[in-house]
DNA sequence: GCTATGGTTTAGTAATACTTAATCTTAAAA
DNA sequence: TTTTAAGATTAAGTATTACTAAACCATAGC
C-alpha cells in the first residue's frame, strides 16, 4: 500500500458517519447529500477492500475493522482542526507557539506550564519540540528556548538558568565509585549531540583522556539516565532540568565535584519591541521564576 | 471557522512541501506536477489568510506560522497512514485489534504488553480503550477484555482476574482510620459508574446507609485515586488493575477487610474457532498471565 | 397495507485538481 | 558579462472527482 489513502476528505466523511453510526445526520452535519456520503464511504471501502459499515435495510452500523479505525481518523482530524483553529482562527493572537529543547520542555517547562495557565487562561501555548541544535537554524517561532553559548544568529535573547552538570548512578554503584579512579573504570554514557561531556567533565578533573571503549552513546538525556539507573553505567545528569528525572529513577550523584557548565538555556526573540502581548506576558512570566 | 480546513488533502501536500521546503521535490514524491503543489499551498494560504512559505527567486522557505503548523500535520497524517496501514495493508493479517476498558489497559495490560510483543514480535497490537461500559455493546474488535459479571450477550469468554476493592487514603489519614466508625466520618469518593460501589463495602460491615454529603462523585478510578492521594477523603481501590497507580501515589490500605468482588475481568470473543492466530496467541499468553 | 425514513443507484452537472507551456528570477558556470 | 539551469509562478485547457437530484428499494412503525 504505497499510498494508504489517496484522497482524506473521505475521512472526514467516514469520521462523522461514523461517529453518529447514520449517514443522513452525518451528511447534514457536513452539509451534503446522503447519496454522497453513501458513495464517499463507498469509495473508501473499495480502496481498503475491507467493508467498513454493516448495511441494514434503513441504518448502518459499524463493522469491527470500522470500529477499529474510527478512533486514530478521530484523533487525527481533531489534531489538525484544533491546531488550524488555533494558529489561524479567530483567536490566533491568544495563541503562543514556543519552540523549546526536549529536555527542558519535559523537564522544566511542563511542570510548570499549569501554573502559567491559571494565571494567563486566554493565552494557549503550542509546544513544538526539537530535539537537535540544528533545528533551530530556520524558521520557528515568536519565542524559543535555546541551549546556549549564546550564537550570532540571535537577534535578542534573555539568559535563563545556567546548567550544572555532574555524573549520577544507580544507588549502589554510586556508593563504590568514590574517586576519580574509580569512575573512570566504569561505563561512561555519553549523548553524542551534547557540546559538553564527558572529556570536558574528566579534564577539570586532570584526566587528559579515557579509552573510547569506555565510552556508550545515546541519543538523548532520558535514555542516558534511564541506563545509568538500570546499573549500565554513569551518566550526566543536567540540573534543574533533570532533576525530576534523577528523583524519579532514584540515581545518585557520584562524589567527584559537578562542573558549572559554560552553557545555559537562554530566551531568544527577534525583537523585544515587536513581541505580541502573549509572548510579552510568557517572558515576563519566565524571567520571574528564573533564580 | 466553522469548517477548519475544506480540503484535507491540501494538507498531504503542504506537509511534504514543508518537510523538505523544496516545491518540485515535494511535487516528484508526490507524483505530480511543481505547478500543482504551488496552486494547492496557494490555496491553503489564501484559506487561512497567512502566509507558509516565504518565497525566494528559486527556493522557498517555512515562515514562523507555517513551522508551527507542520508538526501536528505530520503526525497527523503519520497516525493515519499507519493507521491504514495495519489495518487494511498487507501485513493486516498480523495486527490485534483488542477493546480494553481503560483501567486494565493502563494498570495491567501496558506494563506487560512488551513482554508480549517481545516473545511475538510480528502481531503487532492495537489497543482501543473504551471508558463506559455501554461502548462495548455495539461491534468493536475481535477481542475484547471486558469487566463482568458475565452478559447474555456475550458469545464466549474466560475468566481472567477476579478483583478485590479496598479502601485506601494517604499514609497520615490511614493510620487515624482504625475502624468502621472512624471511616463513615471520612469524605467516601465514590465513581459514579462502578456497580461495586461504597455501598456495598458497607453493607458487608454492617452498616446499612450513608449519608449522601458524605459521598465525593466521580468519573474514573484514576481521578478517584488523586483526590485521595491529595488527603480529600477515602478511595476504593481495585486490585491487582490500580496496584500500580497505589504505590506510585503512595496511598495506603485502611484497616476494614477489602471485600472478594463479585466481578472480575474477562476476555470476551465470538467463537474459539474463527479466532485469528494473531488472536489466538494473544489468548493464550493472556490465560498464562492470569493466575 | 400504507407511510415515512434511511440508504443506494444512476445520470448529469458543478467544482476542483492537474498538466502543459510560457514566464520570471537568480545562483552558478562559462 | 553572458549563458545556463533550477525552481517557482501564472494562465488556460483538460481530466477527474465530488456532488446533487431523482428514482428506487427495503423495512419499522402506524
Amino acid at each position: 500500500m504505497q499510498n494508504p489513502i489517496p484522497s482524506l476528505n473521505w475521512l472526514r466523511v467516514f469520521e462523522a458517519a461514523a461517529r453518529m453510526e447514520n449517514f443522513a445526520r452525518a451528511a447534514e452535519s457536513l452539509d451534503m447529500s446522503t447519496s454522497a456520503v453513501s458513495q464517499q464511504i463507498k469509495a473508501l471501502e473499495q480502496h481498503f477492500g475491507e467493508t467498513l459499515f454493516e448495511r441494514g435495510a434503513r441504518s448502518v452500523e459499524l463493522t469491527d475493522a470500522g470500529y477499529a479505525f474510527l478512533p486514530a481518523v478521530h484523533q487525527a482530524l481533531r489534531t489538525i482542526d484544533e491546531t488550524a483553529t488555533s494558529l489561524f482562527g479567530e483567536q490566533k493572537d491568544h495563541t503562543l507557539v514556543l519552540q523549546v529543547v526536549q529536555l527542558f520542555a519535559t523537564g522544566w517547562l511542563a511542570p510548570r506550564l499549569a501554573e502559567f495557565t491559571r494565571s494567563h487562561p486566554h493565552i494557549q501555548p503550542h509546544l513544538n519540540l526539537v530535539y537537535r541544535d540544528q533545528d533551530f537554524q530556520r524558521a520557528g517561532a515568536e519565542l524559543k528556548i535555546l541551549f546556549g553559548p549564546v550564537h550570532r544568529s540571535w537577534a535578542q535573547c534573555d539568559r535563563l538558568f545556567d546548567e550544572t552538570i555532574y555524573p549520577v548512578t544507580s544507588r549502589d554503584r554510586a556508593s563504590t565509585v568514590r574517586n576519580v579512579d574509580e569512575l573512570i573504570k566504569q561505563r561512561l554514557i555519553q549523548i553524542s549531540s551534547h557540546r559538553i561531556n564527558w572529556n570536558q567533565i574528566l579534564q577539570t578533573a586532570g584526566i587528559e583522556s579515557v579509552p573510547t571503549r569506555q565510552f556508550c552513546f545515546t541519543e538523548d538525556t532520558t535514555t542516558a539516565l534511564t541506563l545509568a539507573a538500570s546499573g549500565y553505567g554513569i551518566a550526566l545528569a543536567r540540573s534543574p532540568t533533570s532533576d525530576d528525572l534523577v528523583k524519579k529513577l532514584d540515581l545518585k550523584r557520584c562524589v567527584i565535584d559537578g562542573l558549572q557548565s559554560s552553557e545555559a538555556y537562554y530566551l531568544v526573540y527577534q525583537n523585544l519591541e515587536s513581541l505580541s502581548p502573549a509572548a510579552t506576558q510568557f517572558r515576563n512570566w519566565l524571567l520571574a521564576q528564573s533564580p
